[in-house]
DNA sequence: GCTAGTTGCTTCGAATTCGAATAACTTGCT
DNA sequence: AGCAAGTTATTCGAATTCGAAGCAACTAGC
């Protein structure tokens, strides 16, 4: 089973679209902030939720590896911009909570961040296009989040 | 300037769901041909294309640093899967072309590759929407690549 | 044909990433 | 209770990444 012409080139721009997005995102969060594209992406996560998150939840919010999680959280609590204490319900889960610092770090990189967001990727979009595109790609998301983990599903419960 | 909430949910649902897709192509290719996703475009675009590339040309088609796209040439050339020459035109430039090895394992690895794309990308998705999300997406694509390039830092007076 | 500047690639060091192994804790089963 | 199995986070080593510096080859100007 392959994948027809039009597939082809649907896969290629999307991937090379993102992949250039992706970069320029980098630059302007270290130019501005220094910061790596995850680390803001923790820090955003955790700015715009309701309150601290554990380690697991901020890592499946970010296809993350925990170890690698663990490295950047090291990396922002000596900034300052994080904290981490214990979770009140379970002894081995940690509370990951942002600090005010890191919420001003935040709000400082936001506008440079979302200018280039605008320029590269909404700028040649119309308004009921960038209305379209999300709607194909919450799909796409869900389906993805929906699948059965890659290789050797753990049994899990029954359908829940 | 900052973005609507319509904007965001739009760019948050592609780049997760892309970072999804990618992450399940990279287990695909490591578990089937004992390759990155990096590696795994650099052949696929030598396989395709008409004849050699040069080094540049390699790392320009794959938004990739030149130093990295050296480690790997690396990688590829022990393995069999490429092979260096010099180039004719220019003595510094190098010849970059697949060997048949290369184009084996391409092949081989390919109908995994292909599955995984058609089963979490395009499966949500009816033929139109395919479509749709190609002319967006390749319009959008243009338009980034067509952006002035961003090393081109206008103040770069901060020595810290 | 010489010298300065540019281009193509590689080498080097530092930072980041992942997976496997480990430690601490919780849950389930008998 | 007590033991086995699962979960959570960290540590460790190996692999990969990037930018800066270095080298070799090309180009332009004199």
């Amino acid at each position: 089973m392959t994948l027809d012409a039009r597939q082809l080139g649907t896969y290629f721009a999307l991937m090379e679209a993102v992949s250039l997005l992706q970069h320029h995102v980098e630059q302007q969060l270290r130019e501005e902030g220094g910061l790596s594209s995850v680390q803001f992406q923790l820090l955003a996560r955790l700015a715009h939720g309701p309150g601290a998150l554990t380690m697991t939840e901020l890592a499946d919010g970010v296809v993350y590896s925990r170890s690698g999680l663990t490295y950047q959280a090291g990396l922002l609590e000596k900034a300052g911009l994080i904290e981490r204490g214990p979770s009140p319900g379970d002894e081995r889960a940690i509370q990951v909570a942002i600090t005010q610092k890191g919420r001003d770090l935040v709000e400082h990189v936001l506008p440079g961040h979302a200018e280039v967001v605008r320029s590269m990727l909404f700028d040649p979009l119309a308004e009921a296009d960038v209305e379209t595109l999300g709607t194909l790609m919450n799909r796409v998301r869900d389906h993805m989040r929906a699948l059965p983990p890659r290789s050797a599903a753990p049994r899990r419960k029954r359908s829940e």
